[in-house]
DNA sequence: CATGAATGAGGTTTCATTCAT
DNA sequence: TATGAATGAAACCTCATTCAT
C-alpha cells in the first residue's frame, strides 16, 4: 500500500501535536518524523495552521459521522444514547492521538471551533435536548451535557493513564451504563 | 494599597496564560500588560518557567486548602462530598482564570504535575476511595472520579461560556446534588 | 572553488575570536563577516559554544599532528626537539589567528581543555620528559616545559607585534637554537 | 581596621575577573561578592570599565615599583636581573589574582595597554637592552625578552596549577638561575 | 551612601516561511 | 516533488546603567 506524503505529514503532525502540543511542535519536528525536509511540507500545505485546521476538521468529521451513524441506527432512545457513548469511546480508544488532539484544540483554540461544522459536541447536545424534551432525561440538559462530555473525556484520560483498567469493551459498557443511569434515574432536585 | 510588581506580573500572566495558553503568551505580552519592560520581569522571576510553576503551585495550593478545609469541617459523608464540590466550584467561579489555568497546566504539562504536592485532585481521589470503601458510593471509584472531575470542569466551562445559566449558588447546589445522586443512587451494573 | 558557508563561518569566527576575544564576539559579528543573517548560523552550528569548541578541536588537532609528525621523522633527539619547535612556530606563523585562538582558549577556558584529546602541549611534555630521562636536558622538566612553551608563545607574539623582526625561517631557527641550548647547556643548580 | 567599600569592590572584582574573565563577570556578581547592591557600585565607580582600568593601573604600578626598586637596589648586573625575576614571581605568588589579571588584560585588551605608564614589561625591556648593550647577555634582546617574560608567566601558571612544585623561594631561585644562565651562558648562533 | 526596581540595548536562539537548485 | 540554505521576525534572556526612594 502506497502511503502518500501528504497523509504521512498529517499522521506525524497528529502524533506530535497530541504529545507535545501544537505550538510546541515545529515544522522541523514534523518533517523529521516523516523523513523529509522542511521545505517539502510546503508542497503539501500552505502553512502550519492549515495542518492544524485540517487535522481538526478531519477527525472532527470522522467522530461526528461515527456518532451520527450510531444514533441513527439505534431503535430505542436508550440505545441511541449508549451507542453514542460507545462511538465516542471507541473512537478515543482506536485513535487516542486524534481524540486527544480534538480536546487540545478545543481547549486552546476554542473560539475558532465555531468556524467548523459537524462538531461532535453538537450531536450530543441535540440528543440530550431531545431526550430531555421527551422526559427521558430528568436532569437539566445543560448539566446533562456537562456530565456526559466531561465524563467521557476523563474516562478516556484515566484509561490512557492506566488509572482505569480493564478491557476497552468493558470500559465502554460501564461508562455508558453509568451515564445513562445518572441521567435517567436521578432526579436533580 | 500598594500592589507589588511581582504580584502584578503573576496576575497578568495568569490572565494571559488562561486566555491564550502558556506557550502562546510571551514575556513581552506579560510585560506590556503590567506596564513594564521585558527585562524588568527578570528582576522578579528567573525565567518564564518559574512564573508558570509558581502560578500552578500557588493556585493548586489555594484550591487544595479550600477543599481540605471543606471536607474536614463536614459532619456527614454526604456533607463532605458536597462541600468539596462546592469548594471546587466556588474557587472556579471566584477565580476563573486560575481554575482554567490549573486545567490547562494539567492538560499540557501533566507529566510535570508529579513534582508538586497538594494536588486538589488527590483530595477528591481519597474522598471517593473512602466513600467507596464504606459502601456509600456504589460506582467503581475510578469511574466515580472520572465522573466527578470531568463534570466539575465542564460545569465551570459551560457556565463561563454561558451555556449553563443561573446564580452561582444554584449551579453549585445543582451540581453537587447531581453528582451525589449519580454516585450513590445509581448502581453501575 | 566553492567555499561552503560552514567553513566560512568557522573562518570568520576564528578571526574575530582571536582579535576581540570569544565573549566579545557576537553571533551577529560573525554573521555580518560571513555576509549572512544570524539565524543562518544555526543551520550549521547548534550554538555559539559549538563553534568555539569545534575551532579549538580543529586547530588543536592540526597543530598536534604537525608536531607529532615532526618528532617522529627526526633521527636524533636534538633534531626532534628542534623540529617540534619549528612545527609550533611554523603553524603560528602560517595560521596566526588559530595559534592566538588556541592560546586564548587555554587562558580563559583552561578547565575545559581536559575534555579534548591530542593537545599539542602534551606532546611537548612527553618529549621534554623523555629528554630529561635520558639526561639530555639537565633542567628540571617542569621548568624546561615552562621555558619552552612560554618562550614559544612570546616569540610568536613579539613577531606578530613587530618587536621581533626578521624572516620567519630565521626566527624559527634562532628560537630553536636558543631553547635547545638553554635546556642542554645550562645546569640549573 | 576599617575596610572601605571602594577597596572591597576592587578586591572582589579582581578575584572574579581573574577567575572568570572580565566580560564574564557582571556588576551584579561583584556587588553580591561585596555584599552590596548593584546601584551602590556606581557610588564608587563611574562604570565597569573604570574598575577594569583602575585595577590594571593599580597592580601594574605595584609590580612596576616593586621591580624598579629591586633593580635599583642591586649592586651587580646579575643581581639586578635576578632580583627583578624575584620581584615578578614574588608578586605573582603573593597576589596571584592580580598577576593573572594583568596577563588577562594584556591578552584581551593589549591595544589599550599603551595608554598606561609604568608597565612592568618596559622595565624588563630596559634591563635586557642594557645588559645586552654591555655584552652580558649574548642572546639578541628581543629573544631574551621573549624568553624571560614567557617563562615567568608559565612558571607562575604551572606553579598555580600544581605542575611545578616546591617552596616559593625555591621556585624563584631556580627560575632566576635558569633564566640568567640561559641568557648569559648560551650563545645563540 | 545604599537600595533595588526599572530601562533599553543587545545577546543567543528559535522557527515559520521562502527560494534557488 | 524535494532539498536545505537562508531570511526575518520574534522569542527568551542578560546586563550595564539610571533613578526614585
Amino acid at each position: 500500500m502506497i502511503v502518500k506524503t501528504r497523509d504521512l505529514i498529517l499522521e506525524e503532525a497528529l502524533k506530535l501535536f497530541s504529545e507535545k502540543g501544537i505550538k510546541e511542535t515545529t515544522i522541523r519536528d514534523i518533517a523529521k518524523a516523516v523523513g523529509i525536509t522542511e521545505g517539502a511540507i510546503y508542497r503539501h500545505f500552505e502553512s502550519k495552521d492549515q495542518i492544524v485546521y485540517e487535522l481538526f476538521e478531519k477527525y472532527s468529521h470522522q467522530l461526528y459521522d461515527k456518532v451520527e451513524r450510531a444514533i441513527k441506527r439505534a431503535k430505542t432512545e436508550e440505545e441511541a444514547f449508549k451507542k453514542a457513548v460507545y462511538a465516542f469511546l471507541e473512537f478515543a480508544f482506536k485513535k487516542p492521538d486524534a481524540f486527544r488532539y480534538l480536546n487540545i484544540f478545543h481547549y486552546l483554540r476554542g473560539k475558532e471551533v465555531r468556524k467548523f461544522k459537524r462538531i461532535p459536541f453538537s450531536l450530543l447536545k441535540e440528543l440530550v435536548l431531545k431526550l430531555h424534551g421527551e422526559g427521558v432525561i430528568k436532569v437539566e440538559p445543560e448539566y446533562a451535557l456537562a456530565l456526559v462530555t466531561g465524563t467521557l473525556e476523563r474516562v478516556f484520560l484515566y484509561k490512557s493513564m492506566g488509572i482505569i483498567k480493564g478491557r476497552q469493551e468493558t470500559v465502554k459498557e460501564k461508562t455508558a451504563n453509568l451515564l445513562w443511569k445518572s441521567l435517567t434515574e436521578c432526579s436533580q432536585s
